[in-house]
DNA sequence: ACCTGAACACCGTTCAAGT
DNA sequence: ACCTGAACACCGTTCAAGT
């Protein structure tokens, strides 16, 4: 063993060890949540993938929940800068979700995530000023266009959620199918027809979003109408 | 010490010993989801209160995602039959909702265990069963009572859940308000417009969900006059 | 200022052993 | 069949001690 091999392994083991900063700890954190999914995320763990100890992530994080904002308003930077086509502002905001939506969908948990931080990052602003700008040109009166925001950003982040929780669990989806398979007419008439018609298909996907902002949307206006 | 109080002594400290069951434990999670909120919720408390060890509870539940399944369909019980009035069933179905909502309100955390479990239990399978009546009442199709029924669970219990964050994080709230409060206008005017009018002042409550299932149904009734 | 090992106060779940 | 103590494999967070 010359010293050309030495050095080759030390460069190796050792490049510099990544010198540690909010933003390497959030991306290792991203990309373990990526891989792992949320049950195998934690900071024991993203400490071990940046070879030190948990301790050494509290000089640049409060806690746990400051990473998990911190990782939501990164995932954030992927969203479009606005949706690019002309078209009707109906469905560049339906598009816009869509990536919104689909930012959730890559990373297991982080629409639990949202759900339960409140992020007030740059890109989640920028998210927000997209969303009103688009609520805007669609002639919706400033105060519904907050609660129209926040209603839109709310359901698909549930939706994500829930479509989260379906492929998690896995099985105990079937379980649900099992026990409306089996359920009394007697006491639910309803639930149990449209169960025979088939119609709990357990949606969710591209489909499902942009019927309920259509229904968010095409609800906003339609109230507007009435006064 | 005489037979008397040794008799008596035993009687307290031990009476019968709360037999353990299914129901047992899931009205002590309850409870003690009640007092102390999801975090100071965990199988070795509840366990703990019925004095026993955590090991027990595993001969009555297959793990915690089950007793939090359970411990909603319980709270579920106190769901009213069906909305009682007569009035439109668009009201009814707006208090049938709001009972919902305060519901999961009562409970700290109970509206992210809903957010994150899949219930089959009877009062969940009920609640569905009269939402999807006001639906048919409403002239609504088969296929779209079903979605809507699901996004309007969904989006109530999207809303306890945002609700409960704003309670439980107190001052982290403050803070999305002050980041937005020096929001520069350059890049985010619309974001700093709304703010300056005093328009984002964290609704969420009976208000807003008023608003919110109008939204919806009227987004569902709309939707199909379109075609 | 930054990093760290060790400790603290917890978790859910399993399992061998008891009744 | 039901219950249990102890153990296993983890957590987030703190803190004294190092550089």
């Amino acid at each position: 063993m010359g010293t050309r091999a030495r050095h080759t392994v030390s460069r190796r083991s050792r490049p510099a060890k990544a010198p540690l900063s909010r933003d390497v700890i959030v991306a290792s954190a991203l990309s373990l949540l990526e891989s792992d999914g949320l049950e195998g995320l934690s900071l024991r763990r993203v400490a071990a993938a940046l070879d030190t100890g948990a301790a050494s992530l509290y000089v640049y994080l409060a806690n746990l929940e400051e990473l998990y904002a911190l990782m939501l308003d990164q995932a954030l930077a992927e969203m479009p800068p606005t949706s690019g086509r002309k078209r009707g502002w109906r469905d560049r905001l339906k598009d816009y979700l869509a990536s919104y939506l689909s930012i959730l969908n890559k990373r297991p948990g982080l629409a639990h995530v949202a759900m339960s931080t409140i992020s007030a990052g740059p890109n989640t602003l920028r998210m927000w000023e997209v969303l009103l700008g688009l609520l805007e040109e669609g002639g919706i009166d400033a105060e519904e266009r907050v609660a129209g925001v926040d209603m839109l950003l709310l359901h698909v982040t549930a939706m994500a959620a829930e479509e989260d929780n379906r492929r998690s669990v896995g099985h105990d989806f079937k379980r649900v199918r099992n026990a409306l398979a089996v359920v009394p007419r007697k006491d639910f008439p309803r639930l149990s027809t449209l169960f025979e018609q088939g119609l709990f298909s357990g949606s969710g996907d591209d489909v499902a979003i942009g019927w309920a902002v259509d229904v968010i949307v095409g609800g906003i206006l339609a109230n507007k109408h009435r006064g």
